[in-house]
DNA sequence: AAATTTGGTTTATATTATAAACTTGTTTAT
DNA sequence: ATAAACAAGTTTATAATATAAACCAAATTT
């Protein structure tokens, strides 16, 4: 049978939001913002619930006197992405 | 940017149904609720779902004394999975 | 003939995604 | 100096969705 799908990363914003995360070393919530095209009340929902189950680290600070936001994968979101495209792969068949 | 994903397809058991009536002739309710595991009212809703979105063609008989739900990919549905599969390669780096 | 099973559908509920409204602090223009 | 606009988010309200529970009709079993 089909395996489940992590619903945590089965939503287009959360997945976006992680395989962009993939990719660099770490961004920030404008960047991903822009990269993503979601509103910021969104993003900052997803972006906490990613926090709260350790697939992304938060770093709320200042760069000079504008408040910054920056997002960094974890091991933990690491291998549940990659737990998610293996499990997606038996559903879109490669 | 990222290609949006297709809301009717960025549904576990509605990706599983469609992903399943694309390697078969067709297929009964009976069948795919078993390769799915979901229960009958949740799968009755999807197949109905999939259905007036023109993905799937389902007739409704009986074989023998028994009702039987056929269902069978149509061409829109193809090619809507395949749209979606390609959006997906984005967020999943393939 | 009563109870159970089969093959579903309808309806209610719980979760989720999403946007709208709001907050706090910072520039910019007057 | 102060009002207006902007930046970077957060909180809250709403709309959509998924899911299961309850239900139904017909057939089969006991």
């Amino acid at each position: 049978m089909l395996k489940p799908l992590d619903p945590l990363l089965h939503s287009e914003l959360r997945l976006a939001v992680v395989s962009i995360l993939i990719g660099v070393e770490s961004a920030d919530f404008v960047y991903l913002k822009q990269r993503t095209g979601a509103t910021s009340g969104n993003l900052s929902v997803q972006i906490d619930k990613l926090c709260k189950a350790g697939y992304i680290d938060v770093e709320k600070g200042f760069v000079g006197r504008k408040p910054r936001t920056l997002c960094k994968i974890t091991d933990v979101g690491r291998r549940a992405f990659k737990g998610y495209v293996e499990a997606l792969k038996d559903y879109i068949s490669m």
